[in-house]
DNA sequence: AAGATTTTTGACCAGTTGGAAAAATGTTAG
DNA sequence: CTAACATTTTTCCAACTGGTCAAAAATCTT
């Protein structure tokens, strides 16, 4: 334990090596090592599973580290802030979460779109239910951390759809209506079997309340849609 | 400092005047004086805002009590403890928020009932957000809180509201379609543009986000609501 | 095997959290 | 006025929070 020189010493190594040994992602950039993007699956794993269940400020780092089954420290090892966690997986699910709707073609004829957009919907909902809670969670608490990809990559991509359906309506292939209210009446069907499974699966019952549930959802919803959406109806 | 008798006589002491000087609320039963409803009132009001937020675990005493103006004892005074405060918010929430359902009337037509129905939901999405909000967050997180409630007294009025439906189908004047599901896609729709209010203005653009918004929804969806379900038709 | 690097851990910290105790301050009935 | 009660504030605490740090352990390189 020498004075000063150690120290100075000290000092020199730590700030050399914590720059170096702390993992690409730290730094703001990709992961480099084959063990480094399995950490930080695991990582994001388990903070989906908390983050979707509490919200940004209800959960913390340590319950994602015990989900993960490592130390608060080791996981602060991968992401530097408990942010930068919940920004990843927010980017991450903001593609994914929008690819079904990306898919839904201009060139094909309405109904089969409209409809298969609905199924994808519907699955993603059964097959991926916190990432939809998460996004759910991030939207009622204002979307704070998100504001700008909502404002834009969203924007551009329900506007340039809107046009499409508009298209569709204007060679008399759908009944005239809203294409917002009715891009959102589809999120909103959809996801709320995600969102509010518990209340789905509760007044369903348990023998209605099983996997079967998504299947009728999706038949009830590409009736109501179908109908509902089918040109050259007159009030009866 | 006297030592076994003072411990004693304090025990007693205590226990007196905590039952005796804590407002009646706190002991499980309704508030007696006015200013007790009062500062009740002022601090559910608090807590709504902050719970509908954050969410239960992301929501704090002290901020309730920021927003309710008053120190966080003073507010742990009025309620003994923070699930206090959000059973109350709940219980009450769920009442009013059921009566739109609980007034769909059998003995009406179909059509005028779902379509009221779906306009007053859609009034309570725009008149109460908050509310909409913290029933949203509660069951995005399992309702844990709640979930006798929704399990016995949600489940007896949706079953006994898809018989009314069920005989509205028996009688021709309707589609015939799953109950559950049509309600389902009824709360879903119109809960929408409280919980995700921030994407439906975000999306619509200042243009078209602006108050004008709920009563786009409303004519898009009774049109919705109303070709997807008339009876008698075919695709064509 | 030695050295360099990456990963993991345990101790720690300052600020926040829900909540308890008690003292101080009203308020009101006799 | 004053005793009994209702309300509010001050002080305090133990547990938890996000996050740091140095050292230990594991891994990789040569």
């Amino acid at each position: 334990m020498v004075p000063i020189k150690v120290k100075n010493a000290e000092i020199v190594v730590v700030s050399k090596s914590s720059a170096k040994s702390r993992p690409a992602s730290a730094r703001g950039h990709r992961p480099k090592t084959r063990i480094q993007r399995e950490k930080q699956d695991i990582i994001l794993e388990a903070a989906l599973d908390v983050f979707s269940l509490h919200g940004f400020r209800g959960a913390t780092i340590d319950q994602i580290a015990e989900v993960a089954g490592m130390s608060k420290p080791n996981l602060l090892y991968y992401f530097p802030r408990k942010e930068e966690i919940h920004r990843r997986l927010i980017s991450e699910l903001l593609v994914t979460w929008l690819e079904p709707l990306r898919e839904m073609d201009a060139k094909g004829d309405p109904f089969p779109e409209i409809c298969s957009y609905i199924r994808r919907k519907l699955e993603m909902a059964r097959d991926f239910p916190r990432e939809s809670r998460l996004f759910a969670t991030e939207m009622l608490q204002g979307a704070p951390r998100i504001s700008e990809m909502i404002e834009v990559d969203l924007k551009n991509l329900v506007d340039e759809k809107a046009r499409v359906i508009e298209g569709w309506m204007d060679d008399g292939k759908l009944t005239r209506v809203d294409p917002y209210h009715l891009i959102f009446s589809i999120w909103a069907t959809t996801q709320h079997y995600a969102d509010f499974d518990v209340q789905v699966r509760a007044v369903l019952g348990p023998k209605r309340g099983g996997d079967g549930r998504f299947e009728d959802a999706a038949r009830y919803l590409e009736q109501l849609f179908l109908f509902g959406l089918m040109p050259g109806k007159s009030i009866g």
